[in-house]
DNA sequence: CTGTTAGCGCATTCAT
DNA sequence: ATGAATGCGCTAACAG
């Protein structure tokens, strides 16, 4: 409760010219005034140091400087990795992220875009549930939307993504071409969520190629049975050697693993072991992991710099669907290096 | 470029009332208008979809909705999890949260401050590196600013903090009480950051009511040799047996882990193992480790509320310094249980 | 119960 | 090279 914010009239008083000049001089039209007056009002920014108001800008100009990056959970290493992407180019370049977590729900989804129009926000950025895409649509007349990580049938927006089925495919046949006879695909209820649909796809069809009966495994997070379920099934596989088992992300990944570890089985030896996604606790894992590194920095710097591009451009409703797939690259590990030696000895189990 | 945004000039035209009326309803303010004309003013912007903008409310108002939170990194759990906690509160209330990264870098952390004073944030909350106190006093006349995590001597401010020293002494003593008769306390570097110099100082003080001698070792994040050579050192203790390790931060055991690993020393039988933080990768670490677990969403939850809280009865610069501490959380794993047993054996070394 | 009006701080014609 | 005046969308006196 104190200290009023200075105006831009304190400083056009102080530096004793009228506001017009000070306002041509933070946006930088310096041609338009003499070499005096720019020194003069330069200096008294900083004497008082002047900021100016974001907001009268904003409501001047219909824009806010404000980004709004949407994801499901702010705990996943995926939305973490964008954040700061896009942060560590937007922020230097005056823009703010407002973060949003919607925890996958819809309603909060919807809550979220609500409020966000009422922000002003300048742009999107969403890994949607794909549950409000009439919102994102009308959205998108008026500022950028940009659909990240999963995709959907939204017209007139970009969208970021990777290339989840071939990464899936290429993993598989790796995991085959290693010599592992069966593969166990550990996944998460299927459902329309492109990246959960993509990678599973990826997974049968190179199953189908490779003339290998595909084994899915379901499990819910956070469900210790489910996991442990899937444990127990394929233990007779593992007996018999030469298995790997592959989670959907590294998440299922997380929280099987300690599970595998308590039984005592080793990779590569007991069975392979191979994850999408490249999480930060990566190397705590041993012998190292084979998995799909998603370039998530590098979505998030080329949304980024899209984005900067439009707002210097001007922002336009793409006549069409836009789609931007950034590859992701198979890192193969110890975890998965059978080596096809015959896989017997069985000693643990 | 289109669908120009609906104002309340529009919601008033539609409903046949002048904006004030509009306003009152936007504000809740029923009592001052008749059910009818409140129904109807409900149905036009249910139609219209009709969303206020903040901008202008904000910029009347002199205030935006908008609260910023300050991290050193966004990739350290703690960051993340205050983050959550604070979004998690502040958003259902009608706040957007804006974050900011400033690496640790005082200039970073600087512009960042400078730019938010400018975007009319309504509250700072901030992992300050200490080097903008003067402007963070500035800035604690007009809004509220939360120092979090660390502590600096910032009057008329609220620290928000766990008690590190405390926490320490007592994991500390934990680790000479479970038998291990040298602890090592691994850390970065000791300077005036409150939590890195506190968690020392707790275990100084327990290694000196102990009667052991302390063993202080410096290691560097991100440089490997460092790590290296903290796990030569030890080398020797180890082989006779009954000797902690204990780290300063998550962020130092993720590094040094991997290391005793390939050396095939195993918890606690060649060594004992605790850390500070609880980071999400705890359970990949097995047997279970001992901890520190700080209260991170208690935090972020407790300073939501009390900014909630303010900005209900209106802020006014606190006349001194306000300290919450909340209580971190000795977590006691299979990593230190020692059990008296001789430690003689070493077969792995 | 309802409407008129004057700014909030700034960018922008249109003058000079 | 510089200013005066207008309005962005909204809230809050101040009338009625």
């Amino acid at each position: 409760m104190s200290s009023k914010r200075i105006t831009i009239q304190d400083v056009a008083r102080a530096a004793n010219v009228s506001v017009t000049t000070v306002s041509r001089f933070l946006n930088a039209r310096y041609e338009a005034m003499s070499k005096e007056t720019k020194l003069r009002i330069e200096q008294v920014i900083e004497e008082l140091n002047y900021q100016p108001n974001a907001l009268a800008q904003g409501l001047k100009g219909n824009r806010s400087r404000m980004i709004a990056i949407v994801v499901v959970k702010l705990s996943y290493p995926f939305c973490v990795s964008l954040i700061r992407a896009l942060s560590n180019t937007l922020t230097p370049a005056g823009y703010n992220v407002v973060v949003c977590e919607t925890e996958g729900d819809p309603k909060r989804e919807a809550d979220v875009l609500k409020t966000l129009l009422g922000q002003q926000i300048d742009a999107v950025v969403i890994q949607t549930n794909g549950d409000n895409l009439a919102e994102l649509e009308t959205i998108s007349k008026s500022v950028p939307v940009i659909l990240v990580d999963r995709k959907f049938m939204l017209s007139h927006a970009t969208h970021v993504l990777t290339d989840n089925y071939e990464a899936s495919l290429e993993m598989t046949n790796h995991l085959y071409a290693e010599g592992y006879q069966e593969v166990f695909y550990i996944t998460e209820t299927p459902n329309a969520i492109s990246t959960r649909s993509e990678r599973m796809q990826g997974y049968l069809d190179s199953s189908l190629r490779c003339h290998r009966p595909p084994h899915v495994a379901i499990v819910r997070r956070g469900d210790d049975t489910s996991m442990r379920l899937v444990v127990e099934r394929i233990k007779e596989s593992v007996s018999k050697g030469s298995v790997a088992l592959y989670t959907a992300n590294a998440l299922i990944f997380h929280e099987i693993y300690p599970l595998l570890h308590h039984v005592g089985w080793t990779a590569p030896k007991k069975l392979g072991l191979a994850t999408f996604d490249e999480p930060d606790w990566i190397n705590l894992i041993s012998p190292s992991l084979t998995r799909v590194r998603q370039p998530v920095s590098e979505m998030g710097t080329w949304i980024a710099n899209l984005l900067l591009q439009q707002f210097k451009t001007g922002y336009e409703q793409p006549a069409e669907m836009h789609v931007e797939i950034l590859p992701s690259e198979l890192i193969k590990g110890e975890s998965t290096r059978l080596g096809r030696e015959d896989g017997t000895a069985s000693d643990t189990l």
